[in-house]
DNA sequence: AATGAATGAGGGTTCATTCAT
DNA sequence: AATGAATGAACCCTCATTCAT
């Protein structure tokens, strides 16, 4: 991966996360790049690719965020870490959630597969803390957290401590 | 509101909501609309113009759907309708949700507007019911919704029917 | 058939034949036929649309020129005509003729079905002025015909009258 | 001339003449060379210039084959070895002669000058045979023989064989 | 109101060519 | 000699929009 194809994927990935994927032209990328147009299309083959290149680098990234919830035993800890994720985004991270939050719906790419793990993480939580349907349980954290998310995200979100911490209690754990 | 104009707000609503707004050319949905191209311009002044159409029309079904809950005094009615909301959700008015979520953080369209009266019932509601932060509360289960709205839209949802009782349960309400 | 389409049919058979079909842009097209680039493409679809258009009408035009030796009874005239072909050439046909010769290989285009009248109307000559070989007779002719045709079209030949009458003289025909 | 030279030269030969000129890139030749595109233009400077190095060497090959006419005495063994000379062709001249066909009337390039010691044999052989006009005929069996030239490398001829005894035939000679 | 021909700007992509290594 | 990254002009084509009818 060299210097200018870094360049590209960044310029891409805020571009296509800010105005969209279909709304941004190559040559708009190119130039937020400093790079020539062409090069591009050596390096990525179509526009499509240049995406798929942004989607990939995504799920990687996606992978190490859940991977903290995965290997952790103590329940409540998952949990708690869970809640914690969307309040403590960083800022590529934040363009690569944007993006995939926009694609939705349109693009084949599959989140899920990604989120596997949180899920069963979850779940295992909500089961050694006895709760009565736990697979339900971890849906709906996850919806909430989605819709949490995507909130964030669009920055119609006021309160955000206060949220948190009412959210921790919701699930009777000690911030 | 001709009829030509209807096929017109048709076709595109569906083709923006499945495609999304960029990725539709005008002759598509002109083609869709069985209507000659230059009649959108006339009747929408341009692009921007027709999906401005299409919002606005998806502004008043979304008070009507809200109307209900604004209209109910007793609490549980109002949460319980609420959660009933995004498994009710009808074909057109489908579309319509999905074209919004589609434009969230592109076009400054606010659907916040839209909710007050709904985020007024549920806060009225949650009060009555003597929760300890009922604005808190509000927020939690809008997010709630949006997520599940999303992931319904997305059909990413499987279990729907045992899904609404257990959040039904979680604000004590029955089925 | 409008009056635009015309002026990119004939703008476009000059440019091909002239300098060939892939080194002659659809611009160069739209500049000499003084219209938008555009145009092109909503009449033709894409440059090999255009290309097919302007084939079909030479296939037309082809048809044509080779009905009077297909309708001629006299055997003598029938070659004599056929011989009389290359020179007798018009301003729009040469450039037909010229573009079929460059498209030779690499086009699927196959002017031999447009040829099958003229050569029946060869052999059935040949057979009645009693050549012991009549089908290989025609064959030969319309190669040395195909050649003269190439030499006339590239400006190579010189003294064409005089070889006219060669040629002629060959067949015993009197000029 | 290395052998890279050779390979750049060779593949850019079959592809020019399968494809032609302009829809061949340079990146296609560098790939069927197995070699680098910048080296295309190391050694030639650019594209014409790599044809030029091809015309160049099919000049060299014409004249060549050309050779054995111009040495002959007897005049009925030019015209037969004249006549066999489209039906002999090798796998590489093929290609050569291909290319020439197409690009005859684009490209600068004049195969009469190398045709110059073939022309003289045969109108050497014609008038030594007495026949009534040597520079005709020679002309006409010039055209005679790039019509057929032109048929073999379209694939169009069924009947070599048969078809060369016939001309054979024509002009007195056995085969 | 309605059509569809026509436009010109911009779309993604390929091209021949250059340059640092 | 040889590579392959990099360029920018040009390529074919689509787009939103206008206009005559």
């Amino acid at each position: 991966m060299t210097e200018k194809q870094n360049q590209i994927l960044e310029a891409a990935l805020h571009l296509f996360s800010d105005e969209g994927y279909h709304a941004t032209s190559t040559s708009k990328v190119a130039k937020k790049a400093h790079v020539s147009e062409g090069l591009i299309f050596r390096h990525f083959n179509n526009k499509q690719g240049l995406l798929d290149a942004i989607l990939e680098e995504g799920k990687r990234r996606l992978k190490i965020l859940v991977l903290p919830m995965a290997n952790e035993d103590n329940p409540r800890q998952v949990i708690k870490k869970t809640l914690n994720l969307p309040f403590e985004i960083n800022e590529t991270d934040y363009a690569y959630w944007k993006l995939l939050f926009k694609l939705k719906g349109t693009q084949h790419y599959d989140d899920r597969e990604q989120m596997k793990p949180l899920e069963q993480a979850l779940t295992m939580a909500f089961t050694k803390l006895r709760y009565r349907k736990p697979e339900l349980e971890t849906q709906s954290l996850i919806l909430h957290l989605d819709g949490l998310l995507m909130s964030i995200l669009n920055k119609t979100v006021k309160n955000e401590l206060e949220f948190k911490e009412f959210l921790m209690n919701k699930y009777h754990i000690d911030v």
